[in-house]
DNA sequence: ATGGTCGGTGTCCGA
């Protein structure tokens, strides 16, 4: 099984886009996150013409929005909310193979990294706490799931290109990536990409949109990931970060595709 | 040290 994970900043605008994936990597699941476009007007039509007939989704108007697309039948999808709200930014599905697919949106955090003076870094937070709290006894260890999406942390040195210029910079600060840690652990997820790429290997997802050479500066961060459990773990057979999405035309998203084959 | 660009929406907000 081959699954994607992808930030697309907008399902609709870049649906062209998304067929490109689609057709050079042959994906059996996909999963979006910024698909910004409530459920209503999900544009299903020219995936189901590729036999991305089984879905998941979760949207809104303007904001947050997650999706899974798959090629294997679903046996059930959740909506999980955290926070009291009701923002688009988790969904999951049990896949026909057994398989427990969830597509993550985690909050940005706004500009300040101190959850007392900026209550987005504060909602950050809270959201990892939350889902740290409930993974224990949502997701076991000897299970096959699988969570991928944008959890806008890039926990390891060799995760962004400046490690030290990046420590008090939302994104990379100890105090997320302590609390991711803590998510990671409570179910022993285990790092798909970092399975294929150890570090010191600097490996990036996420590339500003305000570089004026993204390529040439290469201030990137790895913001996208994909946990398996250990149950899974034995079963990775390889990975791809789409570096080349982040330049495809006419309108990349600020993120590229994160692929990982299982099984 | 600063500001830089996107998308969706509506004349700003979130990233």
């Amino acid at each position: 099984m081959r699954l994607a994970t992808w930030n697309i900043n907008s399902v609709r605008l870049r649906m062209d886009l998304l067929l490109r994936l689609i057709e050079e990597e042959a994906p059996d699941v996909v999963c979006l996150q910024e698909t910004k476009v409530p459920d209503g007007s999900f544009p299903h039509g020219p995936l189901a013409e590729r036999g991305f007939v089984h879905t998941a989704i979760a949207g809104m108007k303007s904001y947050n929005g997650v999706a899974i697309l798959s090629r294997i039948p679903l046996a059930s999808a959740a909506q999980p909310n955290w926070c009291e709200r009701t923002d688009c930014r988790h969904v999951s599905a049990v896949l026909a193979n057994g398989v427990e697919v969830h597509s993550l949106y985690v909050p940005a955090g706004g500009d300040e990294p101190d959850p007392v003076v900026n209550d987005k870094f504060a909602h950050k937070l809270r959201f990892l706490d939350e889902l740290t709290a409930w993974m224990p006894g949502a997701i076991a260890p000897d299970r096959p799931v699988v969570l991928a999406g944008d959890l806008n942390i890039a926990p390891l040195e060799s995760d962004v290109w400046n490690h030290r210029a990046l420590l008090d910079v939302v994104s990379h600060t100890p105090v997320e990536v302590e609390r991711l840690g803590a998510m990671q652990a409570s179910v022993g997820w285990v790092d798909a990409v970092r399975r294929f790429v150890p570090e010191p290997e600097r490996v990036y997802t996420w590339w500003s949109y305000r570089a004026s050479d993204w390529e040439a500066s290469d201030r990137g961060r790895r913001l996208d990931h994909v946990w398996v459990t250990p149950a899974l773990a034995h079963a990775l057979k390889g990975h791809k970060v789409l570096r080349a999405a982040r330049g495809w035309a006419p309108k990349p998203s600020d993120h590229v595709p994160v692929i990982v084959d299982i099984g």
